[in-house]
DNA sequence: GTGAAAGCGCTAACAT
DNA sequence: ATGTTAGCGCTTTCAC
């Protein structure tokens, strides 16, 4: 028996087409592109035909022409400021499993918490037509990504960044300003009174911002004075040797704070090592309470006490809320603000001040 | 005047094409194509009557078709196990970097070390055309996804994963096992004599396989006898209860370990914890050396010491190295294996070992 | 149940 | 320098 229908390498796949497919089962294209979007309108021994010279040639579907077609990539895309912080990593997870369970791919990109970036790539992700974005963004305050995303009417939803309450963004985030509050009251409750605040770029991360407010709450409600916050140059509190400095000032002086609340669990993890450089033994001397909950502040000793963020879920929900957005698509739903709960880990580098009324150092 | 040329709506970018473009600016859709393209073939004062009523209707380029047409895609397809280790999140930081640099989008996907995900996700982004792919998998000696890779002739280079001598593969990584040998004689000549090694899914990791072999070497070289590797079962160390009862074992033991050799920096971090709930002082009882060098370990104090890799570069080489391949299409330069250099950094966390040959617990 | 044909947005011959 | 046209791989009316 001679080779019937020989289209071809068989070997490389790339370069087969659904044609070619159609071609070696005898059906027309119509019928083999019906075979794989729409199989129950196709007879069952077509269909086998269909699936087993695509077997043959090792078919692979190239998404490129059925999305340009179809006019919807099935694309979401992705920017989160950086993946170095733990807390979008996991986040990443949550994004990519929720996705993936719904059928759609993901563009990922990062911005740096630049606003130069931010823009750039988002563009970027809109040439290739992602259907809609999640994002986390440096501050949704002041945003023009957020303001031509809203021009355009690209549809989005924001991960932490917790959108105003009146307006008409959608985002997912815990209360930022409550938990934070919370916190705060924790380390007051512990018998704190003088406690700092360190936070990174302060000015330019809402966040840290709602934090802070939240820290000003719960200190003012048990008349206590806030103290300004101590603004250390990166996120990720990499330079330890302008830290160690700033931190060694602080805690020399007569009034020194006993606690520190810190704006992300990276910052209170490098304030932990400047402290004990400075011979400051945490929690004895000082007490430290951080915000994420990333994982690994459980794998350090003492673990690292924070505001715990689920942050899986926040990438889940972002995810699901935008579909829901998507596949809703022309009713104009209001904003929908979801805040996912919070929670306490007080322990280990939280504990009551030192009776001592002198400075430490 | 009445409105000149006035093509659908105007606020809505999603729906502009280079057609409306062209008729917006009195040229045919080609020229309106050159003037992006190939703006040195179109006159000047042509090119900007394009881009003005580019801008003006707010265009954007539907990437989609360009690709579908150029029958490449520029996107490249990045797998990594996981990023919630920051080894592969700074990678990362390289990968989109040097992608970006050169043009070229990227699909991330993670695959957990698991093999079974490790071949879908491939599949998943082989159907979006990706022009190659960046990968890392949890074990290159026995991979079905990069059997697959290699029989259908798509285009890759390994992260990470340090393809054998004299195969065909092509990766960027470091010398897991000479650097790995390097690490463990820096612990001999600190003085320790009793070193352990750490590992986590040992079987599954190639790189675990290999730093081992780097251990063994080191003892050897020494006549030391190699102890067989401690096993955790996750490679991020999330259950410390079960790894703190190994080590509690271990440690309790006549001829406990003076030191660690952690197959990666997340490890070793849970280790020192586990160590220090042990009651036991690290660097002064035991001393720790991890393998990775991610930036947390800086962080910590004392500070992690470890064998340093260029987590960035490894991820910026990988990129360019396949853009190379990619650019020298069809000429078949045999296997390229770049071997990246590594660092020791050997403080904080190790030290002499006690003078003590009591058992400490 | 199946086939023929149009068209998604773009680029690149090929003409002029 | 610019226009005409074909076609990338796919899905989907519209006929039959």
């Amino acid at each position: 028996m001679p080779d019937p229908a020989s289209p071809r390498a068989a070997a490389d796949s790339h370069g087969v087409t659904l044609a070619d497919v159609a071609e070696a089962a005898r059906v027309s294209l119509a019928t083999a592109s019906r075979v794989f979007s729409h199989p129950q309108l196709v007879r069952e021994s077509t269909a086998r035909r269909v699936h087993e010279a695509a077997e043959r040639l090792s078919f692979r579907p190239n998404l490129l022409g059925a999305k340009l077609r179809a006019q919807q990539t099935r694309i979401l895309g992705v920017m989160l400021p950086t993946l170095e912080n733990a807390v979008f990593a996991e986040c990443w997870r949550g994004i990519e499993q929720a996705a993936m369970a719904e059928g759609y791919s993901l563009m990922l990109v990062t911005s740096g918490y630049e606003a130069a970036r931010e823009r750039e790539r988002v563009e970027y992700l809109l040439r290739h037509r992602v259907d809609g974005l999640v994002l986390t963004v440096a501050d949704a305050t002041r945003s023009a990504v957020l303001d031509q995303l809203d021009a355009e009417g690209v549809p989005y939803v924001l991960a932490y960044n917790q959108a105003a309450e009146h307006g008409s963004r959608h985002s997912v985030s815990v209360d930022n300003r409550t938990s934070a509050c919370e916190g705060v009251q924790a380390l007051i409750a512990a018998g704190h009174r003088r406690i700092a605040v360190v936070s990174g770029a302060f000015m330019a991360s809402d966040r840290a911002r709602q934090r802070y407010a939240g820290y000003e709450d719960a200190m003012r409600a048990r008349g206590l004075q806030p103290a300004p916050p101590v603004n250390l140059p990166s996120h990720i509190a990499s330079n330890a040797i302008h830290t160690g400095a700033r931190i060694g000032e602080l805690m020399g002086a007569p009034d020194a704070p006993t606690a520190f609340f810190c704006t992300n669990d990276l910052l209170a993890i490098g304030l932990i090592s400047d402290l004990k450089r400075l011979g400051l033994r945490v929690p004895r001397d000082v007490s430290v309470l951080g915000y994420d909950g990333i994982a690994l502040g459980t794998l350090v000793e003492p673990p690292l006490a924070t505001v715990v963020q689920p942050n899986a879920d926040i990438g889940t929900h972002a995810v699901r809320q935008l579909l829901t957005r998507l596949h809703a698509a022309g009713e104009r739903a209001h904003a929908t603000i979801t805040l996912l709960p919070h929670a306490l880990r007080v322990t280990g580098t939280v504990a009551p001040p030192p009776k001592t009324a002198t400075p430490l150092l």
